[in-house]
DNA sequence: ACTCCACAGGAAAATTGGGGTA
DNA sequence: TACCCCAATTTTCCTGTGGAGT
């Protein structure tokens, strides 16, 4: 490993190393993409029509998380932007964030509204006014609008691909005179598969898949990044490795990669030590873990911290998997000490249902014959933790140091069938993690 | 073969609450 | 102020179902 020091001593090396750490932020657009140049060709060619007043094809980017999707797509709108002298107006939407017709309709409208005073309210207005607004606002201004929407198959999961038609129809390009295209940027390789045939016609015009990158390709992107730090000489290639490997087994995510580089940096800065090494990756890679959990349980909704309070509660008592009806049943006498109203079953049933997706906890639908079919569920890990996290909400601190009475076994479960469910979620579990 | 448990989860109605206009 | 429009959330109502017990 080649390891070089071009430092006197500690201060500057600890300064030098802070100083040039936003490279390795999230925000951070950089001006060179290792690997990417085919995908980079490709949308400048479909969208360089542009700049001869032609209008281009829609586009749809595929690739999973952190494969440069966003980040290419900024990089390449923002020299179309500079190209145009602004011109060329790009509005970024998170379909996560704006998941309706109407959110996301009165973005676009605002953006493309230079006058502050002329903005339209977030809510309030009908929608077909929206459009007019829309229509008036376009024909009154020479701009060429560039819609990036950013996981755009949450629009499909949300109303079944309504919201796109909706939208689809607004942007009609015949009706504000060529001057708009979309860019969809989505995770799931199947997502066209999903789409109605009308809107799918329209949207896919051109699609551009970002395949994952390899460990190699990680390390490249490493490099390349590194490169204009000033500390770069205090970081151990295997360190590098390291990263991009952790990384290239979780689907190459080069966000993850950067981020586990990032905070390993950020590790031996704070302890001053005077190297990256392998242990401040692996002790990065533990930090980062914990980091998600923590914030995925704080920016829970509260009723659904109540349904995973009620949960870690249930499954301490009982030690063994649990199911929805006691869940539920905790989850009622919490809201009743807490002088809440409480949700209805149906409702938490859903919310278990976010849990899971979230991987907060692990479920699975199993019959016990007489005994009913129900959703048997188990926190995988850190259990102490969610609780921990879930008492930091104010509301719920009365809850702190508190246990449930030790429920007797509920319907027929018998020792044979929880045997069976503890194996059938570990199962679960370990795909999840492997 | 039939029953029946304890729910899952779809569909649609109802409620909530911001924001509009008259 | 009264009343309308909108999206989002939650409730109400409902049908469906895997498999042990009979």
């Amino acid at each position: 490993m080649s390891t070089y020091n071009p430092f006197e001593n500690m201060e500057q090396k600890v300064e030098a190393a802070f100083e040039g750490l936003n490279v390795l932020s999230s925000s951070y657009v950089p001006e060179y993409f290792p690997h990417r140049e085919q995908q980079i060709e490709s949308m400048v060619k479909a969208l360089g029509v542009i700049l001869k007043n032609n209008r281009a094809s829609n586009l749809i980017l595929y690739g999973k998380s952190g494969t440069g999707k966003t980040s290419v797509t900024k990089y390449i709108t923002n020299m179309l932007r500079e190209a145009t002298s602004n011109k060329v107006r790009v509005i970024y939407i998170n379909c996560q964030v704006y998941d309706s017709p109407y959110s996301i309709m009165v973005t676009i409208v605002n953006s493309i509204t230079d006058d502050v005073n002329s903005q339209i309210p977030s809510l309030g207005w009908p929608l077909d006014k929206i459009y007019q607004e829309f229509l008036n606002r376009m024909n009154g201004s020479n701009k060429y609008v560039l819609v990036v929407l950013d996981e755009i198959d949450k629009l499909v999961e949300k109303n079944g691909g309504d919201s796109l038609y909706v939208i689809l129809k607004a942007v009609d390009e015949e009706l504000i005179g060529s001057r708009i295209s979309i860019i969809g940027i989505t995770n799931y390789t199947s997502f066209a598969e999903k789409l109605d045939a009308r809107v799918r016609s329209r949207l896919n015009q051109e699609s551009i898949i970002f395949q994952p990158y390899d460990a190699t390709q990680l390390r490249d992107i490493l490099a390349e990044r590194l490169k204009s730090l000033n500390g770069k000489g205090v970081i151990e290639d295997s360190a590098i490795n390291l990263c991009a490997a952790i990384a290239a087994r979780e689907h190459g995510d080069a966000r993850k990669a950067i981020d586990l580089m990032r905070i390993s940096i950020e590790m031996a800065i704070r302890e001053h030590s005077d190297k990256v090494t392998e242990r401040e990756v692996y002790r990065a890679r533990n930090k980062f873990e914990l980091d998600v959990l923590h914030e995925s349980v704080r920016s829970l909704p509260l009723h659904t911290k109540i349904v995973l309070l009620s949960v870690v509660l249930t499954q301490r008592v009982a030690n063994r998997p649990i199911y929805t009806g006691e869940v539920y049943e905790n989850y009622r006498r919490i809201c009743e000490e807490l002088s809440m109203q409480a949700l209805t079953s149906r409702r938490v049933s859903d919310l278990l249902a976010d849990l899971d997706d979230i991987g907060l906890i692990v479920s699975l639908n199993k019959s016990l014959g007489r005994a009913g079919r129900s959703r048997f569920l188990r926190v995988p890990d850190h259990l102490d933790l969610i609780e921990e996290y879930v008492l930091e909400d104010e509301q719920l601190s009365t809850f702190k140091g508190v246990k449930l009475s030790k429920q007797q076994r509920l319907r027929g479960i018998t020792e044979d069938d929880e045997r069976d469910l503890r194996d059938l979620l570990n199962a679960r579990i370990d795909r999840h993690q492997g």
